[in-house]
DNA sequence: TGACTTCTGGATCGATTAGTATAAAATTAA
DNA sequence: TTAATTTTATACTAATCGATCCAGAAGTCA
């Protein structure tokens, strides 16, 4: 935030909103920095890079600008509000629902926008799969509170479904890519989630001993 | 096959094998031409140019070949020899097993080689669009068996079913390319076949009526 | 006003992009 | 041996890649 100097004849905000635009779409590599200044308003090359040191740091700054928005849907997974089936369920549907909107490119873009690069990108791609693990990380946790509640069996093979559930949700983008509509996403949600209570009556059933 | 004039000095059948590796790991847009060639044996541009017209030339005559090697994991979503649960089953973790091996790039190459691309390559996208379409077409055509055999109750939501295996299939890719292991991903095939058997207990249930 | 600071337009950087032109090399067929 | 055919090496396009330089414009502050 400059206090002197010739202020900006573009909106930062509005500039890096148009570039996740890009970035969602067309992945990183993909998109070019002529793209990129075009539709962040016809900014001169000088323009982007005195206010974007790089093609790299703008791609930081949209990644951390998705999840602090579209990204807020997987949120629900570590919402421990909420009784931790409702939380994996309400995830996967908030995701499914943002990921098939209109208003935006289709998909999610931690999934789509670096899953391959070029070699010398590789950093690009790791950065990504780290977000994602996090959200796995999450989904683990969830799903060990389900365990200590007694809502799932200690027999439960936790890493099973974290992949179950996690598999599901990192299929939604080449679903919602290939036009798959929200709503058979939405009802394959509820079918899924019945893999839960069939692991969930094994503890009840215990319980009645 | 030509009769006469200097012979190839390369194993054509080997460079495209290198091809599809690269287009693999980095998708189509993300490998250049001086990588293809370097990796298809250091030949020339002219020697490239020569035996396969294009960059987008090679690129389906990778996916043919993908299709005919990799991809026949897929085939066992149209088996019809034998039950559709079983087809459906045997698919999944057919499709993990390979996807999920380290002689080869990771995840499908149907997937992951263009879900993003620029603009001008958006045929290059829809391209992989429709051969995945096609395996979806396999998994519809499956259901769609096991409901006429009574597998099923007829009143199961086939859109639905289609995206919840579809959609679980497509999660493989990332899940692979994330390092999720073989052994977590069948697991989680072998819980997510169990809601087939939550459908179908519906069936077996009218049949007593 | 003038000093200071920041941003912008325009030209340009070297490297790389996919693809080509040309002519020699290496083969088969006559 | 010669003609026809195909691949080769080499050099080379024009366009685009991400990024930089510089001079001037447009502000704030003293």
């Amino acid at each position: 935030m400059p206090r002197t100097g010739r202020p900006r004849a573009f909106n930062r905000d509005e500039a890096v909103a148009a570039a996740m635009r890009l970035f969602w779409e067309h992945g990183f590599d993909s998109t070019s920095l002529a793209q990129l200044r075009a539709a962040m308003g016809d900014i001169s090359a000088a323009s982007f890079y005195a206010a974007f040191e790089s093609k790299e740091a703008l791609f930081r700054e949209v990644v951390d600008q998705y999840i602090e928005s579209y990204g807020q849907v997987s949120e629900s997974f570590r919402d421990e509000s909420i009784p931790p089936k409702a939380a994996i369920e309400q995830g996967l549907r908030r995701s499914a629902r943002m990921q098939t909107e209109r208003s935006h490119p289709l998909g999610c873009l931690l999934v789509l926008s670096a899953v391959t690069c070029s070699p010398e990108q590789n950093h690009i791609r790791e950065m990504l799969a780290k977000e994602r693990e996090r959200v796995r990380s999450w989904m683990k946790n969830c799903i060990e509170r389900a365990v200590a509640n007694g809502e799932l069996p200690d027999s439960t093979d936790i890493a099973m479904l974290v992949a179950l559930f996690e598999t599901f949700l990192q299929g939604i983008s080449t679903q919602a890519r290939d036009h798959v509509p929200y709503e058979a996403i939405d009802a394959a949600i509820t079918q899924l989630m019945s893999v839960w209570d069939v692991l969930s009556a094994k503890t009840g059933d215990r319980s009645k001993i």
